[in-house]
DNA sequence: AGTGAAATTGTTACCGTAAAAAAAAGATTT
DNA sequence: AAATCTTTTTTTTACGGTAACAATTTCACT
C-alpha cells in the first residue's frame, strides 16, 4: 500500500537512459549536454526523486557523518561548539552524531566504538575529564579516520587541534586584578590533568611574575569540580591569616559557586573581594553581581574544528600535516571586579 | 597502503564459506550448526570484523537512525530531553541526529527535509515557537515514518505525544502562592501559539477559581520572551495602582529577569513579592534568592518520547494508535516565595 | 567521403548484507 | 534399495547509486 521510493533505475527506466547517465545528468557539471541534464532535471524534481543516502554510501564507503564527543552537551560552551559544528557541517553536506561522554573515560571509551562501527568519516571530539589514555582514539588513526581535539588536547596525541588561548586568557584576566589594585589573588583552578587547568594556571603565574607579586601557594588550589570540594577550598581561602583580595577560578560554575559562599559570609564583590571566571556563560551576566569572565569563542571553536577535519578529508591521499589552531579569548569586565 | 575493512566476503572466503552462511552464523539463532557458528563468530572476533551500517541499511532499508528536532540544545530542558532521548535509543541500537530549529519555521522546515533525506526512521520532534503550520510533519506521516512530539504540541497533528501536566503544574504552583498569603497573582504568560502556554495560563485561572479569587486581566500579559518586553511588562506590572505580590512566569528565564528588575526596584523577594517560575534550570538554586519553580521530568521526556517512537515503529505492519502521554511535575518550593 | 577527436551515452561491475531459492548431504521411513 | 523428509550448506538475487570503461554519436577538418 505504501508508495515506494522514486529510484535513479525507475527516472532511467521513463527517460528512456542508463542509470549512469540519469545519476551523470544529477550531479556532474559536465559530460553530459545540457538537454539531457535538463530532461533528468525535469523528472527528477517532478517525481521528488531522493538519492538514497545508504546506497551513495555503500558505494562510496563514505557516510558524509562526522561524530562529535562532548563530555556534555547541557553545558553552554559546548552547546555554542556544537552549534558552529552543526552549521559548518550540514554546509558540506555531512550530518553530525552527537554524542556524550558524561566526563566518563568508560563511556567515551564506548561510544568511540559505537562511532567507529557506525562508521563515521571523522571524528570531533573534547576527551572527558577522565580520560589520560588516548588509545581508543588511535582505532580511528589505524582506520585513515582523521580524529579533530578541541577545547581539551593532549599533547602527545597525533591529529589536529582546535584550542583556545587560555594561558593569554588567564593572563590578562589576573593582570586586570592587578591593575584593579588586588594584590593577593588566589586561583581556584581545574582538575590537574586538565590541559586547559594547566595553561590557565600558567597564564595566572606570568601575570603575578610580570608584576613582581610573589606567588604564594597556599593561594593556588585544585578543584575537582564539586560542589563539596570547591565549598571546602573557599571556607579555607577565607580563612587564611591575610584574606585574598580577588579569587580567578578554573570557570564559570566554580566562580558562582565561590560567589554564593563569599556572600554568605558577608564580604562585598568586589569591594573586599573581586571574583574572575572563565567561559563567559549566558549565566554569568545574570546573576549579582555580574561576573567579570573570559569569554572563549565557542561557535568559531566548532567551525574551525569542522574546518580542519575537512581539510584531512578532502585529501585522502596526501598527507595532509596535522594543524592546531589557537582561537583569542576575551575578557569581560562586569561588577564582580573593581573599576579600573 | 590503508588497511581495508573485514568484509563478509572475505570472511567467507577464508573459512571456505558462502557469504550468506557466514552472515547466519553472525545473526540466526538456530538454521545453522553449532560448529561452524563457532568458527565463524571466533575469525570474526580475531579479524574485529564489524558489518557495515550501510550495506546493512540498503538492505533493509531501514538506517537505524532517529532524527531529534528541538529549538535550542543549549536550553538545560532541551539538552536533558536529549540525554534520555540519546540513552534510550543507543540501547535499542540507534543512532540519532540532533538538530535545531533555532526557534525559527523556516529552518525547521529546511531541517525535516533534510532529515527526511537522509532518510531518518522516526522523527522526534519539539516545534519551534513560529511554528503553526504543521505540513513539513506530514510529509513523513506520508512516507510511515513515525513522528513523536513532546513537550509542545499540535492538538490538530496525527502522531503520538509526550507532554507535561502543564495545567495542573500551573495549578499547583498558583495555589501554592494563595496559601502563603498571596492573592494579587500576575501571570506572565509565554507567546499565545504555544500548547504549553495556554495549558499554564488555565492552571493558572484554575487555581485563583478554586480559591474564589477574581481573575484581573490586567495581571495576566503573553511575553515574546524577549528581554525588553519582559522588562516592560515587569514595570507595568509593579506601576498597577495596586502591586501584585507574586509574579508566576512562563519558565525560569523569565523568572530571572523579573527578579533582577524587581531588585532594582528595591522589593523584597519574598517579603513585598513571590516569585515561581517554570522548568527547574540548575540555575534556579543557584540565584538568590533560590527560585521556587515547577520542575519537569525532562529526561524522562525524552525516553518515553523514544519509547512511543518504538511502538509505531516495531510495528510496521499493523496500524498502532497514537498515544499521548502527560507526566507530572513537582513543585520545587526554594525562597522566592514565603513560608506556607 | 573519410578520418580522428571530442562529446555524449550505455554497460558492467561492485559496494556488504540478507532473503529466498536451490542444492547437497544425511537421516528416516517405506 | 528406493523414496521421502530433514538438516545443512550454497547459490542467486536484489537493494540504489556510482565509477571505470566501452560504445556510440556528433562534428570539425582534411
Amino acid at each position: 500500500m505504501k508508495k515506494k521510493q522514486v529510484t535513479l533505475l525507475e527516472l532511467a527506466k521513463r527517460l528512456n537512459l542508463s542509470p549512469s547517465t540519469v545519476s551523470r545528468a544529477l550531479n556532474d557539471r559536465h559530460r553530459i549536454s545540457e538537454s539531457t541534464r535538463n530532461r533528468v532535471k525535469q523528472l527528477a524534481e517532478e517525481l521528488e526523486y531522493q538519492p538514497n543516502p545508504s546506497a551513495k554510501s555503500l558505494r562510496e564507503s563514505k557516510t558524509y557523518s562526522l561524530g562529535v564527543l562532548v563530555p556534555e552537551i547541557a553545558h553552554s560552551f559546548f552547546a555554542t561548539a556544537i552549534s558552529g559544528i552543526e552549521k559548518a557541517a550540514l554546509a558540506a553536506g555531512y550530518n553530525i552524531m552527537i554524542c556524550q561522554s558524561h566526563e566518563s573515560y568508560e563511556r567515551e571509551k564506548a561510544i568511540s566504538n559505537a562511532l567507529l562501527s557506525s562508521r563515521v568519516d571523522g571524528l570531533l571530539v573534547c576527551p572527558s575529564r577522565e580520560t589520560q589514555d588516548f588509545k581508543h582514539f588511535a582505532t580511528f588513526i589505524r582506520k585513515d579516520i582523521p580524529v579533530v581535539f578541541f577545547d581539551r588536547i593532549s599533547m602527545s596525541f597525533q591529529g589536529s587541534k582546535v584550542v583556545v588561548n587560555d594561558f593569554e586568557g588567564a593572563r590578562t584576566a589576573v593582570e586586570f586584578l592587578i591593575q584593579t589594585g588586588c594584590r593577593r589573588i588566589a586561583h581556584i583552578a581545574g582538575p590537574a590533568p586538565l590541559s586547559n587547568s594547566t595553561e590557565r594556571l600558567n597564564g595566572y603565574l606570568a601575570a603575578l611574575e610580570s608584576y613582581d607579586l610573589p606567588d604564594d601557594e597556599t593561594l593556588i588550589r585544585h578543584c575537582d569540580m564539586s560542589r563539596d570540594n570547591i565549598s571546602n577550598i573557599v571556607e579555607e581561602l577565607l580563612q587564611l591569616p591575610v584574606r585574598p583580595d580577588a579569587i580567578f577560578t578554573f570557570n564559570d560554575n566554580i566562580a558562582y559557586d565561590v560567589m554564593r559562599i563569599v556572600k554568605r559570609k558577608g564580604l562585598r564583590i568586589p569591594e573586599d573581594i573581586s571574583i574572575v571566571g572563565f567561559s563567559d556563560q549566558p549565566l554569568s551576566e545574570m546573576i549579582e553581581p555580574a561576573l567579570t569572565t573570559v569569554a572563549q569563542p565557542a561557535y568559531k571553536i566548532g567551525e574551525v574544528a569542522v574546518q580542519l577535519m575537512f581539510e584531512q578529508l578532502d585529501n585522502d591521499d596526501a598527507e595532509v600535516p596535522f594543524r592546531t589552531e589557537t582561537l583569542e579569548t576575551r575578557l569581560i569586565v562586569r561588577d564582580s571586579t573593581r573599576k579600573l
